[in-house]
DNA sequence: GCAAAAGTGTTGTCGGTACACCCATGC
DNA sequence: GCATGGGTGTACCGACAACACTTTTGC
């Protein structure tokens, strides 16, 4: 091999979390191919020719989950480059990080014999280096939330408070004073009331709120 | 061309700051070879078969300054992979940015025709789309210089508060309270008075420091 | 003495945290 | 009524910005 121009492979892998049943959950798929056939591993793959490798983030995600563009928080995270982290070839990998809502419905493909959420802190042994780079994006996304409004990206179109309240809380794995959040939001005046409220539940209802834009902004609403 | 199995070249770069004549430099290179020849541009080149990236980005370092690992602060900045950025064939660029203490010497290669720093706000124009990682690997370093102790690596081994402060100053491009930054400082306790002072200045001598450890810390020195 | 940068002490203000308290709903 | 979460008001407290003031050098 000529070392100015050894062959690399470059892939993506996405690593997607989503709030579900109120705890933070993360997105695998069960290969179906060597190496690591039957091993759990993040959603990724090859990119192709004629594109970025965010767009091929873009794609591999709207291929599992039909989410579009708009609707998805995707970001670069870090390229991992050992030599030895595919056994088969020897290939890079530009890991993203991506926010989707809770209600998202899966696709399978033929590259996976299974595609599900599993609880973060339940995660199953992961192929190629996934679970460092699965450390890396928990690290990412606690910085995101308590930096920026990437919560945002978490939520469903209307929600209470105390649902934006529960987004935080799970990443952060930490509880919040209610009161002060509550009021930290409302002054921001990022949210709007959508003039509806909750419904049918054994206590007092909270008004639904949306996000007045989806702009990603370096907003704090923690301290 | 098959789809799946697009050839990419894998490339670092890397974007090298210091602070010199009191002002934020950056290290370029002069290209001697096509596309861009004579076009300034980052450091960087293919990496080899057989190392990750941060090994090809120190290489690249060590190659031009003769810095070894140890004393430099480099980072993974972001990789970019429009499949245009390079003309003459795919390649994507993993862009690391790096920090160096102000006494350098530069060792120059067959690659380039000239290695020189560059006043920050009078760069030449650069070639491929290095302007775009420049730019960001200015705001990575800003952010960083904010909420950690980057600036560490910034300086000599032994420095005055004084000095400490226009470092911060030079980067964050904005006046900071010397007294206040004083006080900051060493309550932190994270410099320790070597036992010399400043000389031959026509004004009161300052205390010159040094740093008790050079690990990376999550620590800012400002608010 | 004067200029310039090194340091020290003090004060006011802003923002966050903690928490007491009331409200609205289902059962 | 009671349990549960929604929502408001307020007081304390610490960190930091601002700035007055003193110190130490060379000329």
């Amino acid at each position: 091999m000529k070392e100015r121009a050894a062959v690399v492979g470059v892939a993506v892998d996405v690593a997607v979390f989503a709030l579900r049943n109120r705890r933070l959950e993360l997105l695998l798929g069960r290969l179906t191919r060597a190496p690591f056939a039957g091993h759990w591993a993040l959603p990724g793959g090859r990119i192709r020719g004629d594109e970025s490798v965010e767009e091929a983030a873009h794609r591999e995600l709207a291929d599992k989950t039909g989410l579009d563009t708009e609707r998805v928080f995707v970001e670069q995270l870090h390229t991992f480059s050992s030599p030895s982290r595919d056994p088969a070839s020897r290939c890079i990998s530009v890991a993203h990080l991506a926010l989707v809502p809770p209600a998202v419905t899966l696709r399978m493909e033929d590259k996976y014999s299974a595609l599900g959420w599993f609880a973060f802190h339940e995660l199953p042994p992961l192929g190629f280096d996934h679970a460092e780079i699965v450390a890396m994006a928990r690290a990412r996304l606690r910085a995101k939330i308590e930096h920026t409004n990437a919560a945002w990206s978490l939520m469903p179109p209307t929600f209470t408070l105390g649902e934006l309240l529960d987004a935080y809380s799970a990443v952060l794995e930490r509880d919040i004073d209610s009161r002060n959040f509550q009021r930290r939001v409302q002054t921001l005046g990022l949210v709007e009331d959508s003039g509806r409220m909750q419904r049918g539940l054994a206590h007092r209802p909270g008004r639904l709120f949306r996000f007045k834009s989806r702009r990603p902004l370096d907003i704090s609403v923690l301290t």
